[in-house]
DNA sequence: CTAAATTAGTTTCATATGTAACTATTATGT
DNA sequence: ACATAATAGTTACATATGAAACTAATTTAG
């Protein structure tokens, strides 16, 4: 019959959890291009999914790496802006346009490309190989379920 | 002898699908208590950690739960605005002062628990319990790891 | 004892982000 | 054809965040 409060152990807590080692990775991550290269981690994004997947809409690029319009749209005026991108608008459609790497940009990414996968893969160092794919399946599985959890509430 | 541009897989490079999942879990978990006890995610994790330790200081708060000293402050006069914690100079140092819930944040803190309880438990349904325990340990490991390579650059 | 260095916490300034309103263009219904 | 709705993207406003400067109190070195 004890009146103590519940308490929540964060440390404990998965989504705490999550959010700090993310935050952790995403910030050591950003040092490796953001003074270089003088790229937010949102424009490095955009670079991201231009570089695979060229040309794309701001929407495409949207929907490509999970960014509301408005934030896409203020990483490309970002990237115009330093001429890593370049823009044609459709003429079939006049209020899309198609965004690609400028010749710069492609040199940027390029360099960046490398920076990232060694970084991710010194953070593997920590897990096998197997532990590794364990690691994503169990994560996938973690995002479809706070998906489903968004959706019916 | 292929030319073509090395290119960074975005949904499988493990930064960015950290940054993805926690993003979503911590938007649900937020939705379930911004609205109704107007709370930030800062103030309800300096509320939840003097649920637990408190009395605390500021510093003692940013130590628990990985928060720089200006984002704590900031949290700190929010709640007191709101009366939901109090307080007191610490008399031997009158630069510290110590924390803890007020009647109306132990109440408010009491109701949000076992919501972020609830939503974890929903969370979880996705893994089996030898899962999660998996997850836990390799996700300790990852942070680990993210925290050598701070400081060894 | 006193000047310099540390520490706790706050304020300031510049930048980032989210929501909603807005512009321009295209699609739809009658 | 034309009014209405929908879509692509931008702008505006309010709030959040990070870095650095700052205040006040305490500790340390000489």
């Amino acid at each position: 019959m004890s009146n103590a409060l519940q308490a929540l152990e964060l440390e404990k807590f998965l989504p705490y959890r999550l959010s700090v080692l993310a935050q952790l990775v995403s910030e050591s991550l950003h040092d490796l291009y953001a003074q270089p290269f003088g790229l937010s981690v949102t424009q490095w994004r955009v670079m991201a999914a231009l570089g695979r997947f060229a040309p794309l809409t701001a929407s495409d690029v949207g929907q490509r790496i999970v960014m509301d319009k408005v934030a896409v749209s203020r990483a490309v005026a970002g990237l115009m802006k330093n001429g890593l991108i370049e823009r044609a608008t459709d003429s079939h459609d006049r209020r899309r346009a198609s965004l690609k790497l400028s010749v710069r940009g492609r040199a940027v990414h390029a360099r960046i490309v490398p920076l990232a996968l060694a970084y991710q893969e010194r953070l593997h160092e920590a897990l096998s190989p197997d532990e590794r794919r364990t690691f994503d399946t169990l994560s996938d599985r973690l995002f479809a379920r706070a998906q489903t959890l968004r959706q019916t509430g």
